[in-house]
RNA sequence: GCACCGGUAGCUCAGUUGGAUAGAGCACUAGACUACGAAUCUAGGGGUCGGGAGUUCGAAUCUCUCCCGGUGCACCA
């Protein structure tokens, strides 16, 4: 059964195409003015228009064509033509009823799936994740939930960053730390030792070091230019290093990701396609989809009606070395090879809008892929309350280990100053204290649009009250409580008849489930179903204040409320688990 | 200079793709615990939607222009 709002825009619909008019125009949603009937359609004034006639004259003709439906029990037209919607009670009870009996809470399958790849994370071989990687994570980890939840065939992907420069910077500077080590003797034939020569502390020690000297030595950055391209070139004691690299950052960013309870199906780095980059260069050279340029070979990407001059993509470097674009490039060929994607998102921050303009266009060019088959999903910063880019007291930039580290430090005051998870032992509380404050950070990320840039106040994040990932899990908790309490008192949730407004409203707040999900998918933007999950809590609050259950005047009350609980419960975790969150049983 | 992302209540942010009197949380004011978890609920004050012009029955939303903040502009990722 679709939602109530879907029932409704059939109807319309219907009435609309019996006019000659576009079905679409019959949309109905929630009403955005209180105080009138639960839905609206507009679609009477845009049609009004097409067909250059009187909106309120139109609208009667629709209102005629719909009149006397079981589904229906009011209608009325307001204002320049907007039709006001009532729904019988029949349908709450029936809506109600399907959702409440609905392993989806309420929410359809997609009727196309698509497969979709999604390229999130990217963390850095050479340095260790700080806020910028954040957003990432929790967005793309959102979204892969979300289209897989609607039915899409998604596949994930870290998209590794362990090719390039970095490298370069890392095995150079290595070499000045130890350079008597055998992977820097070119005449060394091997084997090389098994156990790496760095720890993941000395990777993140050795990047910023090089990187600082070689921004103000032209020749350090020489260095570790001919380093990468020897790398490139498959210089053995390079590439052993490199593996060395991997595995101990694999290692160390399996940890982290674990910790924030984020999966990927693929741990891919940039690495594993270089074998496709020679074979692709030279096709395209042969197909002029590539030029030389500055003794660089390049894909101009600009167009004429371009209003910006686009810099081509460098994809062969003077030097003979590939850069991001060309492993970006190598990588949908790698994809296209393995999975055939329809749609691939990259949830990079808008900073590199630039950089994936000319991939994509660079792969529309070669031919490699539909046009809009390939999608930035850019992301604003994350910044301080002083407004600006979030930074450590000294200056530096945040290591995200520390960020949640200290967020669910803060979750576990929160809990003990409130006196919460108190007497479940020390060890549930701790595993509480971690699902506060990751629930925390999470939601505060999410419930903005994702274009914003938002400030990072943990003292806001971690309150059990307003709109905070707490306060939903409070209430998540909450509920379950009242399970079982109810299960205690032999109280067992039956028939669903909606009587009071509390009830109708959270029923007509349950509704609306579907309609987020898809809002959140096409934008691309979970903020949509942190909006749901939150009125949701609120509807129950108010349906939880208003309307006793255990102590209802009858059995069938009770039974129906019990119902109308269980079925929030459940729609309620199921939008935290889309968001990334868990609630505990207790807390 | 050019481009991209922002500018909405004191603060932090939404705004279903052009609809009705622009919403939420926090903060503030006044109420409600002999109460299924009051970390809750009820009511209230608070706005030149950065400025201006345009498009039309109707604009926070679309177009143009200007102002402010952030970011990016061939061999870093």
């Amino acid at each position: 059964m679709p939602s109530i709002a879907d029932q409704l825009s059939a109807k319309l619909g219907d009435a609309f195409a019996s006019l000659q008019l576009p079905r679409e125009l019959g949309r109905v949603t929630p009403a955005t003015k209180s105080g009138t009937a639960p839905f609206q359609c507009n679609g009477a004034m845009p049609a009004a228009k097409q067909a250059k006639c009187n909106p309120r004259e139109l609208a009667q003709k629709i209102v005629d064509a719909i009149a006397g439906d079981a589904l229906i029990a009011a209608v009325e037209i307001a204002g320049p033509g907007f039709i006001n919607l009532t729904p019988a009670q029949s349908a709450y009870d029936a809506r109600a009823a399907e959702i409440a009996g609905d392993d989806r809470a309420g929410a359809p399958l997609t009727d196309a799936p698509r497969k979709v790849m999604i390229d999130f994370g990217g963390p850095n071989v050479a340095k260790p994740m700080h806020v910028g990687h954040l957003r990432s994570s929790v967005l793309g980890d959102s979204l892969q939930r979300l289209l897989r939840f609607r039915g899409d065939d998604v596949v994930s992907d870290i998209h590794l960053g362990d090719w390039g420069l970095q490298m370069g910077h890392l095995i150079t500077e290595l070499r000045e730390e130890q350079p008597d080590l055998p992977y820097f003797d070119a005449d060394y034939s091997g084997p090389y030792p098994d156990t790496p020569p760095v720890n993941i502390d000395d990777l993140a020690r050795l990047y910023p070091l090089a990187s600082k000297k070689a921004k103000d030595n032209a020749d350090r950055l020489e260095l570790s230019r001919t380093a990468t391209a020897e790398l490139q070139a498959g210089r053995p004691g390079y590439r052993a290093l490199l593996n060395h690299f991997i595995a101990v950052s694999i290692t160390a960013l399996k940890q982290d990701f674990d910790a924030l309870g984020v999966h990927f199906d693929l741990w891919k780095g940039e690495s594993d396609v270089d074998p496709l980059i020679p074979a692709m260069v030279e096709d395209f050279k042969q197909r002029g989809i590539a030029e030389l340029s500055d003794g660089a070979w390049v894909i101009h990407i600009a167009r004429e009606d371009d209003k910006k001059e686009l810099p081509p993509l460098i994809l062969v470097t003077s030097g003979g070395a590939s850069l991001y674009g060309t492993t970006d490039l190598a990588t949908i060929l790698d994809r296209k090879a393995n999975f055939a994607p329809d749609l691939t998102l990259y949830v990079v921050d808008s900073a590199q809008g630039n950089h994936f303009q000319q991939v994509f266009r660079a792969a529309e060019k070669a031919g490699l892929v539909k046009e809009g088959a390939l999608e930035h999903v850019n992301f604003g910063s994350v910044n301080g309350t002083d407004g600006k880019r979030l930074r450590t007291r000294d200056g530096g930039t945040f290591r995200l280990a520390d960020l949640i580290a200290s967020a669910i430090e803060r979750a576990d005051q929160r809990l003990k100053e409130a006196g919460l998870a108190a007497d479940v032992g020390a060890e549930e509380h701790a595993r509480v204290a971690r699902m506060v404050g990751l629930a925390a950070i999470k939601f505060a990320d999410l419930q903005n649009y994702r274009t914003t840039n938002y400030v990072f106040d943990l003292d806001r994040f971690t309150s059990f009250e307003g709109k905070t990932g707490p306060y939903l899990l409070y209430a998540a908790v909450r509920v379950k409580s009242l399970m079982r309490k109810a299960a205690d008192a032999g109280v067992k949730p039956g028939r669903i008849s909606v009587q009071a407004d509390e009830e109708r409203d959270l029923v007509l707040a349950l509704d609306a489930f579907g309609s987020a999900i898809d809002q959140a998918i096409d934008n691309r933007a979970p903020n949509a179903l942190c909006d749901h999950a939150f009125s949701l809590a609120q509807a129950f609050s108010k349906f939880y204040s208003a309307c006793p259950i255990l102590a209802a005047p009858d059995d069938a009350t009770k039974a129906s409320r019990l119902a109308l609980a269980e079925a929030t419960l459940k729609q309620l975790e199921l939008s935290l688990q889309l968001l990334g969150m868990e609630a505990p049983d207790r807390m």
